[in-house]
DNA sequence: CCCTGATTCGC
DNA sequence: GCGAATCAGG
């Protein structure tokens, strides 16, 4: 009985070839092997198998971590938030105490806008903004994804 | 917010 | 060589 399962077997990486071709994404060929999707990219890649061009992937990080100095990107403010919003228990504070005018709008205000603008009652959210960022973790993913993902999952 | 692809890096 | 971590884009 196999009990091991020395990594990489000559069957596995035949399947990877077989599914790699058969135009299957990395996801599902990582699934119907049993293995992470990063081991299907990681060995891909180790092959040069990869779909795209060289020219494609130059792209991406074209210097090596030595600097370390990531600049605080839209999208790691994002990770950051999700992060964020994992450990939020409550429902998002999207009513506040603290609204304020639009003369009253600083760096520290939220700018989610409250009511519609003319309106006499018409104010902003004023709560505590989170990364750097305009809106506040309550009113961020009303303004950058409502749950706006309607993707058809496939099984 | 979730998914996919591609690179980096420690083991 | 392997793959989790990580980044970048959609």
């Amino acid at each position: 009985m196999i009990v091991i399962e020395p990594t990489w077997t000559p069957e596995r990486v035949d399947q990877l070839k077989i599914y790699f071709e058969a135009g299957l994404s990395c996801r599902d060929i990582a699934v119907n092997i049993g293995v992470s999707r990063n081991a299907v990219i990681g060995k891909l890649s180790r092959l040069n198998l990869m779909r795209t061009t060289p020219d494609e992937r130059r792209a991406r990080r074209k210097k090596s971590s030595a600097h370390a100095a990531q600049r605080a990107t839209a999208k790691q403010q994002l990770r950051l938030l999700q992060a964020v919003y994992e450990e939020e228990p409550d429902e998002a504070p999207v009513v506040s105490a603290n609204n304020c005018s639009l003369f009253e709008l600083s760096e520290q205000r939220c700018r989610w806008p409250i009511s519609t603008p003319g309106a006499d009652d018409f104010c902003f959210c004023g709560n505590p903004p989170l990364g750097g960022m305009p809106y506040c973790s309550g009113h961020y993913r009303l303004a950058y994804q409502a749950g706006s993902r309607q993707r058809a999952m496939r099984g």
